[in-house]
DNA sequence: CCTCGGTGCTACGATATCGGTAGCGTATAG
DNA sequence: CTATACGCTACCGATATCGTAGCACCGAGG
């Protein structure tokens, strides 16, 4: 499967409207979980790994290939892997999730 | 696989934190876009098959029972599938999401 | 009674994705 | 020459998803 990206088809969207390539790559396993994680700052590989309950190598290097793909995440040389401006941002826009978890957690849990 | 919930284990978190069930329910395929297509009222089953391009009936229903038992979604009698209160929240909690998709959109379409 | 269209939904085989383990190639330090 | 940590890949079994067909139910109409 492509990473998904804006301006061309992705999964159950022919349309290329940015938000259905956005709802389709935040749509994928461990892809909301590893920006989740990389909130406090830059990661190792094998660091963020451990912080996702030791996903499988695999699969945790796809996820990381599309969100660089995305322009979401960024590899920097030494320090690890952490959010690409366009990734804070993104994190900043999931924030409301969180304060909605919480409501929903305290409905429900 | 068993519905996410806040106050239980789910896929890839024993804490039972509700942002983690959060991430476990909204990070599996569709999901986010059942909830982005409902956004505009109560639909039946198979409207909201048209409008996620024709995904099977079999991933569709697993969805719905899924967002159902979260108490995220509601199935009322004659009208169809429907946002809960919970539902109507959580699509507000993700509607930066959509502005950050335009943006993102822009730079990178 | 029957058909007809719409409803939600299930069965089932094919395919795609994910998971779990082992380990490679590189680099750095002792 | 170890020893350690790095990012990552190969392999293969397990699981999730897809695609199609069709069931059981209901109400309207004939």
């Amino acid at each position: 499967m492509p990473a998904a990206r804006p301006g061309r088809p992705v999964r159950g969207s022919r349309s290329g409207r940015p938000i259905m390539a956005a709802l389709d790559l935040l749509g994928r396993r461990w892809t909301l979980r590893v920006l989740w994680e990389l909130r406090d700052g830059p990661q190792t590989f094998r660091e963020l790994r451990a912080r996702c309950d030791e996903l499988s190598p695999t699969v945790l290097n796809q996820r990381l290939a599309e969100l660089r793909e995305a322009g979401v995440v960024a590899h920097e040389e030494g320090s690890g892997y952490a959010l690409a401006p366009d990734g804070e941002a993104l994190l900043e826009a999931l924030a409301p999730l969180s304060a909605w978890a919480a409501n929903w957690g305290r409905r429900r849990g």
